[in-house]
DNA sequence: TTGATATGCAAGTGCACACTTGCATATAGT
DNA sequence: ACTATATGCAAGTGTGCACTTGCATATCAA
């Protein structure tokens, strides 16, 4: 799963799914083409969505010969469940103890 | 951030953190032995931990010679900004269950 | 100073992964 | 049947990363 994350594309890919689910191989290449300047071959998506599937990311429906796919963001849930937000009670330090990047 | 979040060695090193916060680089390195049988030499887990630091995910602070670390778990919640918990429950996509895994 | 402790820098090795190329398979329309 | 559409499988390549080895630097105590 954080390997699944561990990529732009793949990133890119959830936001695609994100802002329209249900989309096919062919309608997310051409969404990653044109919103994000991503011009990579059909099968590299493919494997990417693979990628994304077996991390539980996403999940796919097969209708005829289109394959479409929905972003399933359970498996996100297992970050903040074993890195719980640092709450000691006081308020939303604004200022967040670190200032770096 | 991600890149740093794929590797169960540096994931435990946040665990730890998290468990005990401000060790050492000795510390960590015993830590890990212990409750997660790591064996790996002092350089590696010094090289994880620049990785975590340059993600933003501790925080170090040197007194005399022992350098101490802190988890900053902030960063993490980009995550979570990104893709937020799918609340809606208009899912079109029937079955969608999770059923592998 | 000498010696022990705690960390940092740099080069080398092996492997995993992202991406491509080429061919195969399955479905829909005519 | 034939053709176009939509996806899948498999092998090859290049690069990045985790880990090690070896030496260097900085701090504390005698």
């Amino acid at each position: 799963m954080f390997r699944a994350l561990d990529d732009e594309t793949r990133r890119l890919v959830l936001d695609e799914l994100a802002a329209r689910d249900g989309q096919s191989l062919f309608e997310i290449c051409s969404s990653l083409a044109m919103h994000h300047g991503v011009t990579l071959t059909r099968q590299a998506i493919s494997q990417h969505l693979a990628t994304l599937e077996a991390a539980g990311l996403i999940a796919t429906e097969r209708r005829g010969r289109t394959k479409f796919h929905y972003f399933t963001p359970g498996p996100l849930r297992e970050i903040t469940r074993r890195w719980p937000p640092d709450d000691d009670g006081t308020s939303r330090d604004p200022g967040e103890a670190n200032r770096k990047e």
